[in-house]
RNA sequence: GUGGGCGUAGCUCAGUUGGUUAGAGCGUCGGGUUGUGGCCCCGGAGGCCGAGGGUUCAAAUCCCUCCGCUCACCCCA
């Protein structure tokens, strides 16, 4: 086959879809419930929005977006996570000046160019939540029980860990920061490679090396909960007040950091067994800074992502059999004619009716039939046609009854509603 | 970008120490029932054995290169 679709863009084939329907159904009630409305914006931003979004020295930014120049030579990306876009699409519009909190969701697909594995494909989908104009700690609390509420709908809670952390704000985060960039000089040598590399760039991320011997040195690294001012401390307690109210089960990870360069204060993940080395279904926090980034006013947010081929994963759930109501088959050209009307005025009414597109064999015709799920099959071949009646099967009593061709079609809508 | 595993019908997979027309199950189409589905029986269609090169009288099988898929590192949803 020389055609195929580009390497970690894959097809979603009916069964699948199915199943994405099924998520996505559940994620829009839950959403609903919480009274968020959906905001769609588009796939291709310029470059800019995330460059200057995400931040510049980002492994996203620097080596994974889909980034192009268009026929007139303007920057164009396609989108790699989805924040930084409705943010754009919030202060063009100025949705914050029509009401102090806006309650955001989105579903869609998110592309990144990275090395495909499980739970990761170049062109994947999200459901993205975003709370904006609002500092308060319940916010941040309503957000992580979003993502709990979608993910613990579809997967065992047992298998679920959900790990909170705060990243400490403006104020204090630098403290932390040059404490931690001295303690990771002094102890430069006994560190991996990658570690020497990420104290340079982005030196939070050392907590996430799994190298044994780097980590036995940070067990003595200085740690953000004891830099963090009292009034990140006083939020971050809040949240954790909040999600016991809601009957969330947490740990506290103080090593929890994140690959976006907009977190503050609260962040979060949400990890499941059994989805391989990309364990986190779920993840957000707290981005107070990004609108000003964006050249927008101070306004505070909060969201999180649902990686949903990690959710689908997690989906153990079959997708339902095809159910159809009825089933016309059809035998000669006359009957095949007079079918069409029913079939229009059954669909229109409301039922689920398949027909033979092309002219078989009654038993051919039977036999699609009962592979549409059929509940009823009508058969009208010539004879019928010329007495004046059709036959309507049972398919599962294998019962038959001879109806009048009069009034037909409201006789079939009668008696196939169950 | 780096490493491991795997590439044979639409799908899941057999294929002996290299040996003649490459097989099975499922699916699909048709027949057994001149107009009645599922179960059963019979039959058909469907393969550049991932691609290219090499060794050999002979390669799905051995060697090399490339490509693809996959898992992991990195990073992240």
């Amino acid at each position: 086959m020389t055609l195929k679709a580009v390497k970690g863009f894959k097809d979603i084939l009916p069964e699948e879809a199915k199943r994405r329907q099924r998520l996505e159904s559940v994620a829009r009630k839950v959403f609903e419930s919480c009274g968020l409305e959906e905001i769609r914006t588009p796939i291709l931003e310029k470059t800019e929005v995330f460059a200057r979004g995400i931040g510049e020295h980002t492994d996203i930014v620097e080596k994974e977006m889909y980034t192009f120049e268009d026929r007139n030579g303007q920057l164009l990306t396609l989108r790699p996570e989805a924040t930084a876009g409705i943010l754009r699409a919030v202060l063009e519009h100025k949705l914050y000046n029509q009401s102090p909190l806006l309650k955001l969701y989105t579903m869609g697909p998110m592309f990144r160019h990275e090395r495909p594995q499980k739970g990761r494909l170049r062109q994947f989908h999200q459901f993205n939540v975003e709370y904006i104009g609002s500092s308060s700690p319940l916010a941040d609390a309503e957000v992580i029980f979003l993502a709990y509420e979608i993910v613990s709908a579809f997967a065992d809670e047992d298998d679920l860990l959900l790990e909170v952390n705060s990243l400490g704000c403006p104020e204090c985060r630098p403290l932390h920061r040059k404490d931690l960039l001295l303690f990771l000089n002094n102890n430069k040598d006994d560190l991996c490679e990658d570690c020497q590399r990420r104290a340079e760039l982005n030196p939070l991320r050392v907590f996430d090396c799994k190298n044994e011997d780097c980590q036995s040195v940070l067990k003595f690294a200085p740690v953000i909960k004891h830099y963090i001012c009292p009034e990140c401390a006083s939020h971050m307690g809040k949240v954790l007040d909040a999600l016991e109210a809601f009957g969330i089960p947490f740990v506290q990870n103080a090593y929890l950091v994140r690959g976006l360069d907009y977190y503050k204060r609260t962040t979060f993940e949400l990890k499941a067994r059994g989805l391989g080395a990309q364990s986190t279904v779920a993840a957000g926090g707290r981005y107070d800074g990004l609108s000003t980034l964006l050249d927008g006013p101070d306004l505070p947010g909060v969201g999180m992502a649902v990686g949903v081929e990690r959710l689908l994963l997690l989906m153990q759930e079959e997708a339902r059999p095809r159910q159809t109501d009825l089933f016309i088959a059809a035998l000669g050209s006359e009957a095949r004619t007079e079918a069409l009307y029913w079939l229009g005025y059954l669909r229109r009414n409301g039922l689920k009716v398949e027909y033979s597109l092309e002219d078989k064999s009654l038993k051919a015709q039977m036999k699609q039939a009962d592979r549409a799920g059929a509940r009823y099959c009508l058969i009208v071949g010539e004879r019928e046609m010329d007495e004046e009646e059709a036959i309507l099967r049972n398919m599962e009593t294998k019962e038959q009854e001879t109806l009048e061709l009069d009034d037909l079609p409201e006789v079939l809508l009668e008696k196939t509603k169950s």
